[in-house]
DNA sequence: GGGTGTAATTCTGTATACAGGATTTTACTA
DNA sequence: TAGTAAAATCCTGTATACAGAATTACACCC
């Protein structure tokens, strides 16, 4: 389960978890020199990450402007809720509907590793654990559609949370999580989709007064944590940022 | 309505019309040279449109072999029916829910036109407008995002259709639909989700036996039908295919 | 001091070159 | 004649060049 990605899904799947764990706040710019130097790449394939990104939804690239994390509105982001409302209810339904005890124990797994990453304090994991585990959910109603729209809104879930929640505020739902698997382990569909809903309601309402943390930062910086290139791995025929020098030891 | 696009907007709408219409089968080579000397723009544009396609599950292009436009397997088309239903379902809610008089009047003007469609004969457009009838259900339910998410799918229905359908039979669902008019005008929403269900449960069930209707065809002269240059703009940049002449005319 | 027009700079849009893969053709052997 | 290896060709992966749009910096004026 590694060797199948392209250059172009690595760059993406970098800029993705980085926007999904909040590490490059709605609005940043993501110009496509200074990323190609980080992931070691020409701008032809970071364009092509950047477009897959935005018909994603989690970036926003305005024909010649440079492209930036997406900022949804709050209307977007109303129906990116309404949307993943009506996928999970589904999902639900379809995960009970083919049921089997693994499924179970996969998710009572889950489950743990998310107390113990809010038990350490870790928030980036947490984050990330919360989100796995609807994503988990999706891969266990075997559809694979239904798995990458599910995908999608759960990460522009993240971005709206980064946008408009309380700073730190996604990560308290593992008691939630908890009893979404007991109903479903019970294989009680209507118990299970309200509390799903109950659930999706609570996230939701979390995404409430705004707060401006734009304080600046170092692009490379953030994105070398996200890079999984073996280090700088030299001999590569792109130079670093050729055309210009990097802006961001301003 | 029509000054926003990109160029590479123009070459997906063109193939994705192509695609639906089932003027490219399932499985049609695309090449990007070819491509790029119809639409009069580079590999580069094109390339960035079929990967657009190949996201929306219109087009396969599996690393370092030509597209082509997919082929869905039999258990794709379930899983596609499967969300399309799940959306369906919601949007049909979302209309009744913000129902308005001229939305009345607004389906049943498509409703007529697909009608006057089927009489004449005009199998392409009637495909066409039957897909679009669902569209326009999904932008009056207001949410972009089961716009679009709709729009993916009804795409792809049509695609299975050219598949797996029998020759000509997308398009006997006239009635269907005005009965599923009937039901939203009197803000019926169990009858109208229980028609919605039984229309797609009828589309589904005409994807059906295959058949390898396979015949070699021009793919110039197909996308000429769709490209909506005004004319060669010649003293174009472009040059006419300079790696290679067309195997077209073969 | 705050506009504002212009020059400089940054960055995107797009074509194109070149290096391999993939495929097809050709040629040769059993 | 079928099978296969080598050669030719088609086609994609990717970097890069260059043109022009957007943005920023500056100088000038009121």
């Amino acid at each position: 389960m590694s060797k199948k990605s392209t250059r172009v899904d690595v760059a993406c799947q970098a800029l993705r978890q980085a926007i999904i764990e909040q590490a490059l706040p709605p609005g940043t710019k993501l110009p496509e020199d200074e990323l190609g130097a980080q992931f070691r790449m020409s701008r032809t394939l970071v364009r092509a990450a950047l477009a897959q990104l935005q018909s994603e939804g989690l970036v926003d690239a305005p024909p010649r402007r440079t492209a930036t994390t997406a900022k949804p509105t709050l209307e977007e982001a109303r129906e990116v809720f309404e949307v993943r409302r009506t996928l999970e209810r589904e999902v639900v339904r379809l995960v009970i509907a083919r049921w089997r005890p693994e499924f179970g124990a996969e998710l009572e797994g889950h489950v743990r590793k998310e107390e113990a990453a809010r038990k350490a304090g870790e928030a980036r994991v947490s984050i990330r654990l919360a989100g796995e585990f609807h994503i988990k959910l999706g891969e266990l109603a075997g559809n694979s559609l239904f798995r990458r729209y599910l995908g999608e809104v759960v990460s522009r879930c993240s971005l709206i949370l980064a946008l408009y929640g309380r700073p730190h505020s996604a990560d308290c739902a593992v008691n939630e999580h908890r009893e979404i698997v007991a109903a479903l382990r019970s294989r009680n569909a209507e118990a299970a989709i309200e509390l799903m809903d109950h659930h999706l309601g609570a996230v939701e309402h979390r995404a409430l007064l705004d707060q401006d943390r734009d304080a600046q930062f170092d692009l490379g910086a953030v994105l070398s944590r996200y890079t999984e290139t073996a280090e700088t791995g030299n001999g590569s025929k792109i130079a670093r940022l050729p055309r210009r020098k990097t802006r961001a030891a301003k």
